[in-house]
DNA sequence: GTCTATAAATAGATAGAC
DNA sequence: GTCTATCTATTTATAGAC
């Protein structure tokens, strides 16, 4: 009896697990709005109906999804980086990822603009995993300045980067937000 | 008779513009998903139905509006600054900008994520408001680097101080913006 | 917990009167 | 050109069988 408890509740979480990965892969590529329940339980290999048995609405949804495809780029950038500052803030600015070859892409920059008509939780949701990616950028900034404009650059200039319809001037906005980084990280390192 | 034709087509010219501006101002304050055409019609205070006699789909709407909410956006800036760039920046990168509090809001901030579902045209109409925005930038700095890395500030950090829930850290978000910009600017008129 | 079937609401788009 | 009425498709969410 405890063993058939122990993996019904297993079963359940894997669902879970799978209806979330679903959510953060497809939100992060085509939006919130684009993107239905149906879709989402295709892509977990599971039928709609057996969503509300996990989510008590698309919101919660949401909220939850976008928490997931915060870790999951994260990992995936922590796994495939050197280490230094700025490998990672040209991983992040890279063709790559704004033409969306990574498997996973970072939730703050492709629905910036998304999160904005959904209610408070999602937007609570939206705004810890940035304070999260704020406080990395602090670990290499001296001043906390240094830091916002550092993510600014980033997360501003791919969601940019990925809206222009013109590939040469989006390759050069990638690169000047590299180079602005380097430039204001020195400068911080210099008045320190 | 010519006189006639003359006021219908000034009636029509009218009405599309009426509608054009009630889908800038929908548009950028609540994106392109949640508004409906019922809702863009109703604003400009006509029916559903005399929609189809201005355009052929909603899509064509968007990429219209997108270039109406940039001239209209554009032409409030001019009117309401001191010319100075760092004036200009400032009230860009404003509070009442984030919050919405100004007639007239800028749809390259305000819909850098709404934009990637879109068909191709309404890209390049985003694609071109974006260029005149950094032709612009580019009449104040002597590099174009300079140029992408004021407008990805301003841009990029509008769209995220909108989306943060947490007003203390989105006001030093925007203040950061606006210092990067006088940094990145300084040191470009050194190097000259 | 997962499935099929369906309810209820809303959207984009069209038809025809004036 | 603008109106009312309607078609068709899609969506979120629920009901009930297994």
């Amino acid at each position: 009896m405890k063993k058939t408890m122990a993996w019904h509740k297993q079963h359940k979480e894997n669902s879970k697990n799978k209806i979330l990965t679903s959510a953060a892969n497809l939100f992060t590529r085509f939006g919130f709005e684009k993107v239905s329940i149906n879709q989402v339980m295709e892509k977990a290999e599971l039928t709609r109906g057996a969503f509300y048995s996990h989510f008590n609405s698309k919101s919660e949804l949401y909220a939850q999804a976008i928490t997931k495809a915060g870790v999951l780029a994260r990992d995936e950038h922590i796994k495939n980086c050197d280490g230094s500052f700025m490998g990672v803030t040209k991983r992040y600015l890279s063709n790559e990822h704004r033409n969306k070859k990574l498997k996973n892409l970072c939730p703050l920059a492709f629905l910036v603009t998304d999160i904005n008509q959904q209610n408070n939780t999602v937007k609570d949701t939206y705004t810890n995993v940035f304070k999260g990616f704020v406080e990395n950028a602090k670990q290499q900034t001296n001043s906390n300045q240094t830091a916002l404009q550092t993510v600014a650059l980033m997360i501003g200039g791919l969601a940019l980067a990925k809206a222009i319809n013109d590939t040469s001037l989006s390759d050069d906005l990638l690169i000047a937000c590299q180079e602005g980084i380097a430039t204001l990280t020195s400068l911080d390192e210099e008045v320190s």
